[in-house]
DNA sequence: ATTGCAATTGTTACCGGTAACTTCGGATCA
DNA sequence: TGATCCGAAGTTACCGGTAACAATTGCAAT
């Protein structure tokens, strides 16, 4: 006698209908070249005329394989990770897996309790984004011996696959590229402040003090950056520091609100004042003049991705690897 | 005999350390008031000194419940969504649930693919952006007997719970509101021309013909809007038609990209070009002048969806709703 | 006729938890 | 002092699949 009258079609009731047992049907679905072709046609007639959804926490118990895997983003409003994850889907879903997205809103600690939900799935792989974790989240992923991704930003000491750029490198190209310009007093604008950001502008920094300059004209908020933000700060640092000749902007957003508020004042970019972003993203070309920007090559991160994450779940071995994929510099009109 | 060396640490090996059985084990966890207190606190110690991780499936599987919920979003890149995922996760994790997310590219048959997985998941409610499924999906969502939230936009015929804006009505505002500040000869662009984006389309029509204007001033695609395309869908626009007094746009992204245009191509905006957006997004405040736009109630959305999910979850009776949240007509400075 | 083998289908046990019911010792109470 | 009740822990069966191995059948080979 049941326990609930849960309603729900199994392969038990399949394989009744079509007079076998369960296995078969099971066999069917996953292995259908080990069923009969005659079979094969009444199980799947009866599977639709029912309505059969395998119930997927029952077969991955069984069988120890959930066929997913963890992807998680810091924003969902940030064409960087979306175009990331592309990447990593296409690879993925046609290996057979189901990619499922967290969202840690930028906070390792959110990341910690999703990297705990997702470990109680059973995914078979995560990937992060960045190399910052708690201690605990660290645990978790040692002790659950699963791949993991980290990704956006290189590190010395990948927990196992790395595949990114470098962050502090392409801040400071950036920055250089202002100086090869013949820009000096160059300031520095920042939001949200997460690792990758502290990278850049201690790339920025070190660019700077390379060439003799100061590294005073910084602003930074931890506040998450918006168009808005950008046109703020960038009046404050304007206030501040009246002398600036150009701004390297940790993101696109911020760089295209500084722009917005440029032409508000009605100030010459790059003329008074120069401008970049970081990202490359579809706004940089569209401003006027498009914005400068380093493009990062966020698709062939997710394909990357995909390719050594397939590797390693098919038997690769857990050698840490590090994948540096390089930035473009583009100088867009803004600089 | 174990079948696998699965090496994961189960309830078993927690009980066993302790002295109880797994039962008091997966009690102290579930319902702690139910066990000793000094229990309690040597079956703790035991769970972290192992590193025990509750098995999802098993769980779910033995009780029929998986405490999680699946959020279709059609797009990662999109603030729209992720101020109404916001919302829900907020209302729904305080209630212990986890919420899946899952993207659709603005695709329903992308849609029907991931309500199928999420079944086997077996989740136990489904939010899906718009009113418009394939057959196939509708019928699995009939028969799985869940919850089912349609947002974004309004329907006659909600499948079960539906939050959104009458998306035809708030085009029709937008429209009228350029002919109240005396626009005539005004156009409209388009991009994705996903359903509601066509909802917004024929409010602008709409209004255009009770007015006795002319509704050929129209260029829609079916690419996926970008600011890029925003620029030369516009300068498309202004060669076929170099009358056109305003232009509005099927989002916010189109508009701003078309402002772009305008600032390149030196024209007076509002005096030469009327603009107008939809959504309200950040951007629409930070450029100059800013962008006209409808603004909707996201988050509220997103909490209003949370709201009603719960209670149907926790056994309000299946009564088809559709709640109306409105929106408001900024007209920036665009208009 | 016997053997061998491949193609099909079935049997059995088990994955790691939880529901429902039972047991047991002690406190409460008439 | 026996009946009753309550808190705390245990027993048993089962959720819905899948792994591993066994059984059956038909046919080719010997």
């Amino acid at each position: 006698m049941p326990r609930r009258s849960s309603g729900r079609v199994t392969l038990q009731h399949i394989a009744e209908r079509v007079g076998v047992t369960k296995i078969t049907v099971s066999r069917a679905l996953r292995e259908p070249h080990l069923v009969s072709a005659a079979l094969r046609l009444r199980i799947e007639s009866a599977i639709d005329e029912l309505g059969y959804i395998p119930n997927h926490s029952a077969g991955a118990l069984a069988s120890g394989r959930s066929h997913s895997v963890a992807l998680l983003i810091p924003s969902l409003s940030n064409s960087v990770f979306s175009e990331i994850q592309r990447g990593i889907e296409e690879g993925l879903s046609e290996a057979g897996y189901q990619v499922l997205i967290g969202h840690t809103g930028y906070s390792i600690l959110e990341e910690e309790r999703l990297i705990d939900t997702y470990l109680r799935y059973g995914v078979e792989a995560l990937i992060l984004p960045g190399s910052r974790h708690t201690d605990h989240a660290r645990r978790l992923l040692t002790r659950a011996r699963v791949p993991v991704v980290e990704t956006l930003e290189l590190t010395e000491t990948p927990l196992d696959i790395n595949v990114g750029l470098d962050q502090h490198e392409a801040g400071k190209a950036m920055t250089q590229t202002f100086l090869d310009q013949g820009y000096r007093r160059v300031g520095f604008l920042g939001a949200r402040m997460d690792y990758r950001a502290q990278l850049r502008m201690a790339g920025w920094e070190a660019a700077m003090q390379q060439a003799g300059l100061s590294t005073e004209r910084c602003l930074t908020t931890p506040h998450p950056s918006s168009y808005r933000l950008g046109g703020e700060m960038l009046a404050s640092m304007l206030e501040r520091w009246p002398d600036l000749e150009g701004i390297f902007c940790g993101n696109d957003d911020l760089a295209a609100g500084a722009l917005f508020e440029c032409q508000r004042r009605r100030m010459n970019v790059p003329g008074q004042l120069a401008l970049a972003g970081f990202n490359g993203l579809d706004i940089t070309e569209a401003t006027s003049p498009p914005l400068a920007t380093v493009v990062t090559p966020r698709r062939r991160i997710g394909e990357t991705i995909a390719t050594r994450l397939l590797a390693r779940l098919q038997g690769a071995p857990p050698t840490p690897i590090s994948e540096n994929l390089g930035f473009q510099i583009r100088r867009g009109g803004s600089l």
